[in-house]
DNA sequence: CGACTTTGACCTGCGC
DNA sequence: GCGCAGGTCAAAGTCG
């Protein structure tokens, strides 16, 4: 992450992040180990490569700034950016497999008791521990994007272990298993949207305990980082009675790289509270920007929300941009599969077919090219979600809520 | 023969 | 308590 230091351009945006980072360096060496696995059950790590913690809301206490309320610490433990798999896994994965085990001779138990998990909590002694972390969320992250292809070449190896067909959907879920390591907690879920059936939506759950191939990483961070937005967002949400999830919170980044076809590629973020103890995000893959429109995203508010800003990557200029945009609220407990997709109705059967060329491209080209193409772009996305997740919360206490949780790195 | 997929059964959580 | 739906298991089948 220095190396990113080094390599970025001066950008004010990329300043608050580094900013952000020496906040969190502080913090970390702070805190250190001594409260490593004492973070609140809520907290999620997941990785968006580094964590990024906002510490010390005095330095950052400019009402404007939308990066004050990162109080998140975005401890994703999944990866950092050099695609190393961190040792510091999700309360959540520590529940089902429990991989907080130090031994990592313990690989086939922690095996066999992921997979009797459901079914019996009678992997050892633990049972304290193991219903305590049942209420902790499980954050998920949704990818929907158009793809020919059964399943979405994510650069990860899976194996399939289920598949069933959900109520309201037609097409089978099929449920796939990271098989890279016996061992690794991370799943996924593909299922083909009823309303069109050229739009896949994957849905990842968990992190990777193992390193990741470099054409899977971009998809593990991108993961990490939009679940890390959700899992920001639910810890901060303290206006909202309902609890974790129910809080709408509205935001969402555009990405807009340049790909073989020059024209760019928005990338949308919608937070999904579906459940409240699994969250998910949804990166939506399928909106093509219009071509006038540039890098500029239209989604348009179904509801009462006013006009937030939209956070995107200009990679003409090579500068992350304020984008004019609306962002959807999610009111209700929306299913994956119930989300508006005014976009896609709107476009014509000439977009389609673009749209169909662009599904020739794995989903782990684009979302490489996307963090792949600055190296700063990384901490940019990381910095940019966690700035609008926490831009419409009203912060509370210094920590009070347990988002200044111990960092993932 | 090993790895993977398929598929019916089973388990669990949740709403009524 | 009951039924439904989602998620997972595991035996059987398939493939290279």
């Amino acid at each position: 992450m220095s190396k990113l230091a080094e390599e970025d351009p001066p950008h004010p945006l990329q300043m608050r992040f580094f900013d952000i980072l020496q906040q969190e360096a502080r913090e970390i060496s702070s805190s250190n180990s001594s409260n490593e696995e004492a973070e609140e059950p809520q907290l999620v790590s997941l990785g968006l490569g580094r964590s990024q913690c906002m510490t010390d809301k005095k330095e950052t206490t400019e009402s404007n700034d939308p990066t004050q309320d990162i109080k998140t610490s975005l401890t994703l433990g999944l990866l950092d950016f050099k695609g190393e798999f961190s040792s510091k896994l999700t309360p959540d994965l520590h529940r089902k497999g429990h991989l907080e085990s130090d031994n990592p001779d313990e690989e086939e138990g922690k095996e066999t008791c992921l997979s009797s998990r459901t079914r019996k909590t009678t992997c050892d002694g633990e049972d304290n521990e193991v219903s305590q972390q049942e209420q902790v969320k499980r954050a998920r992250v949704c990818v929907r994007a158009r793809c020919d292809t059964p399943t979405m070449n994510d650069g990860c190896q899976w194996r399939k272990y289920g598949q069933k067909i959900s109520k309201g959907n037609p097409c089978p879920r099929a449920y796939y298993r990271c098989t890279v390591v016996p061992a690794c907690p991370v799943r996924k879920q593909v299922q083909r949207c009823s309303e069109d059936m050229s739009i896949l939506t994957t849905t990842y759950e968990g992190t990777h305990n193992h390193p990741l191939p470099v054409s899977a990483r971009a998809m593990a961070s991108t993961t990490a980082a939009a679940a890390s937005m959700l899992l920001s967002s639910s810890s901060t949400s303290t206006s909202n009675e309902s609890g974790l999830c129910s809080s709408t919170f509205h935001t969402g980044l555009s990405f807009s790289p340049h790909d073989s076809f020059s024209r760019s590629r928005p990338v949308f973020l919608h937070p999904n509270p579906a459940s409240a103890l699994n969250p998910t995000i949804t990166l939506d893959l399928t909106h093509d920007a219009p071509p006038s429109a540039s890098t500029m995203s239209h989604i348009k508010s179904k509801s009462n929300v006013g006009p937030t800003p939209l956070w995107g990557y200009d990679y003409t200029s090579g500068r992350p941009m304020l984008l004019p945009s609306y962002v959807r609220a999610q009111t209700g407990p929306g299913g994956l599969e119930k989300q508006p997709r005014q976009e896609q109705m709107n476009h014509g059967t000439a977009v389609e077919k673009d749209q169909q060329m662009y599904s020739q491209q794995s989903l782990t080209e684009t979302l490489t090219k996307v963090l792949t193409s600055d190296p700063s772009f990384q901490s940019i996305v990381a910095a940019v979600i966690s700035s609008m997740v926490g831009g419409d919360k009203a912060p509370t206490g210094q920590g009070g809520t347990g988002r200044f949780g111990p960092a993932g790195l």
